[in-house]
RNA sequence: GGGGUCGUGGUGUAGCCUGGUCAAACACGCCAGCCUGUCACGUUGGAGAUCGCGGGUUCAAAUCCCGUCGACCCCGCCA
């Protein structure tokens, strides 16, 4: 070994020691006469002294510079009275340098590694080495270690063992588009990158595994976010013969062991269980943040009632929706805003409108526009939430939840500030398809795989829309981290459901062949999970980027400012794999 | 594919709206000197910027206009 601590571990019971240290120079401190050098590493900072004469005996000590990688040998000594620094671990002692030699030189770093200035991101990423040693980053990755090991320590316990499945496959139909990768042994065909490997475990559970889980990357070659890359991580599970409600307790407990062992926090389960149908309603959104304390209330009776008000047409179409949000105590409200807010509305193509709860007198412009009857009805809701302004949307559907929903978010920030610690909610009872307006057919809203609620299976061709699905969205802080169902494990009924969505025989034959082939050799009953790796990391550790939990993260544009991936590849290449570059001279 | 924010010494910003006084200011960093107790050391001095790139308007452009490149945020897309 090369030291004989690193530069985290000295302590006072160390003094007196001779102790050989090796990492960077953080800082330097030259006073002329005595030089402090402060090394560091990965485990933390100790204080190098260079007293005079060492200095003079030393060959060019004051040639060390910021990031410098140098060697110190030297005796542990107990800091003067008074001198110590409680802000360093190693604060009680500092060592007093006998020997010394630089091991690499550094050139000037394109930024500070210890500034409290923001950084240029794309700075960041061409010199990730550099942001790499800069405590930030070496917190999130030492945090996403923690989680990642305690999740599989816990599965592992639980006699679920890690299986690998391919990345050079055959693309499942997540609905994303895939990466391709040629394949020399036969030309014209292509690999795809898993999307997931939904397929695999689900095979895997054919093949008798019963227990499975993988921390895995995924790939889906689609725009980027600030919580999503082309490759991300899940932690993928699947279980046989259980239900829904054992794979959301197993996950309960999961989480509950890396609050636990990785925050020391204790985790509040078993976490809510929401309807989807209840959280557009309430939050408008299927991924509410219900750190908020602020619900909506659907009011579309009262505007059925008011059918003669000239606020809405007499006839109400189907797609219509009233809905309030009671905002007690709001001081920010005045007319202007109000209006504003309304202009703001209008421009989402929403009406919008208010009521002010005070003092047993309330009052809105929407007063006379409604009967006694609607008037007393709104106002009769709303006073048992308490005084304050409520505001008031109606319009489509989906446009009405989608603004409440955005107005929940900021007036909660506005009225609560910015919410604090992790609030955990599953959002249940996922309709098992969506209509595809562009397609004109039916699509799965979470995979084609997933089963029916077992009482809606009759009315799977007569009342599409209603059939509810037996997947589970986890949701954290308005994040969703994570995704799962129970899935078909009878031939008949996957059949059925490939046909409701229009697949023809040959695609699926031609698609996912091999997979129907395998549920008719004896398939167990079985559900699964995945659940966004880096997304619970980064809400996990108060990042608002994945990119900031994700040691070699892509640009938005899908590049890599490190690498300088992707680049061009030579003729030779792509001649053997029977590909040619349009346009190419 | 679309909307938005940003781009000025090594870094972070000011200046841009209202063109000239800008051969560009401040802080940090860097270099050199001084300093034996600092830990965001102090102190004295110094170097360092064709204002992302290209074009246009103008007597004159960091500043106005057009295009382009890059980073970020969002919509579409994606669970």
């Amino acid at each position: 070994m090369i030291r004989t601590h690193n530069c985290g571990a000295l302590r006072s019971t160390d003094i007196g020691k001779t102790v050989t240290l090796a990492g960077w120079i953080n800082r330097r401190r030259d006073h002329g006469g005595v030089i402090f050098l402060d090394l560091r590493d990965r485990w933390g900072m100790t204080q190098l002294v260079v007293d005079a004469q060492v200095q003079k005996r030393l060959n060019r000590i004051d040639r060390v510079r910021p990031e410098y990688v140098v060697l110190a040998e030297g005796r542990v000594r107990k800091r003067p009275e008074g001198l110590e620094n409680p802000r360093l671990q190693t604060g009680e002692v500092e060592v007093e340098v006998k020997e010394f030699r630089i091991l690499s030189e550094a050139k000037l770093p394109p930024f500070e590694l210890e500034s409290t200035k923001e950084t240029d991101e794309g700075l960041r990423l061409q010199y990730r080495y550099l942001d790499l040693r800069r405590s930030r980053m070496q917190h999130n990755l030492r945090f996403r270690h923690q989680v990642t090991r305690v999740i599989r320590e816990y599965l592992s316990d639980l006699e679920f063992i890690e299986v690998e499945t391919p990345f050079l496959t055959k693309s499942t139909p997540e609905g994303a588009r895939d990466f391709l990768v040629p394949c020399r042994l036969a030309p014209r065909r292509f690999y795809a990158l898993p999307q997931s490997p939904q397929l695999f475990k689900q095979i895997l559970m054919v093949g008798g595994v019963d227990r499975y889980f993988q921390v895995v990357k995924c790939f889906r070659d689609e725009d980027l976010r600030a919580d999503r890359q082309p490759e991300f991580t899940q932690v993928d599970i699947e279980m046989s013969f259980v239900e829904a409600g054992d794979v959301l307790t197993l996950v309960e407990g999961m989480i509950s062991a890396v609050l636990e062992q990785a925050l020391n926090q204790e985790a509040k389960v078993p976490f809510p269980r929401l309807s989807y149908h209840e959280c557009l309603t309430r939050y408008g959104t299927d991924k509410p943040d219900l750190r908020i304390p602020l619900v909506m209330e659907d009011l579309t009776q009262l505007a059925v009632s008011e059918h003669a008000s000239p606020l809405w047409p007499a006839k109400i179409p189907d797609d219509f929706m009233l809905s309030v949000l009671p905002l007690p105590g709001w001081k920010g409200f005045s007319r202007k805003v109000g209006d504003d807010l309304a202009a703001l509305a209008r421009h989402r193509g929403v009406a919008l409108s208010w009521v002010r709860n005070e003092a047993n007198e309330p009052s809105s412009p929407l007063k006379n526009k409604l009967s006694k009857q609607g008037w007393d009805t709104l106002t009769g809701h709303l006073q048992a939430k308490g005084n304050g302004i409520a505001l008031v949307s109606w319009g489509n559907k989906e446009k009405v939840r989608e603004f409440l929903g955005e107005q929940r978010k900021e007036r909660g920030r506005e009225l609560f500030g910015e919410p604090e610690g992790f609030s955990f909610c599953w959002v249940v009872d996922f309709p098992l398809f969506e209509w595809n307006e562009e397609e004109r057919r039916w699509d799965s809203m979470h995979h084609p795989f997933t089963a029916p609620h077992p009482s809606d299976l009759e009315r799977l061709e007569t009342e599409t829309p209603r059939v509810r699905a037996q997947s589970y969205d986890l949701v954290l802080n308005g994040f969703e981290v994570g995704g799962g169902s129970v899935r078909i494990y009878d031939p008949v009924v996957q059949e059925k459901i490939f046909r409701l969505l229009q697949l023809s025989e040959e695609e699926i034959q031609r698609k996912f062949g091999f997979f129907v082939e395998s549920l008719q050799y004896g398939c167990p009953p079985h559900g699964g999970i995945a659940l966004g790796l880096d997304r619970l990391v980064m809400a996990l550790c108060g990042e608002t980027s994945i990119r900031e939990v994700i040691a070699f993260p892509k640009t938005q544009k899908g590049t890599c400012l490190l690498t300088g991936a992707p680049s061009p590849v030579e003729m030779e290449q792509l001649t053997p794999l029977g590909m040619r570059l349009k346009n190419e001279t």
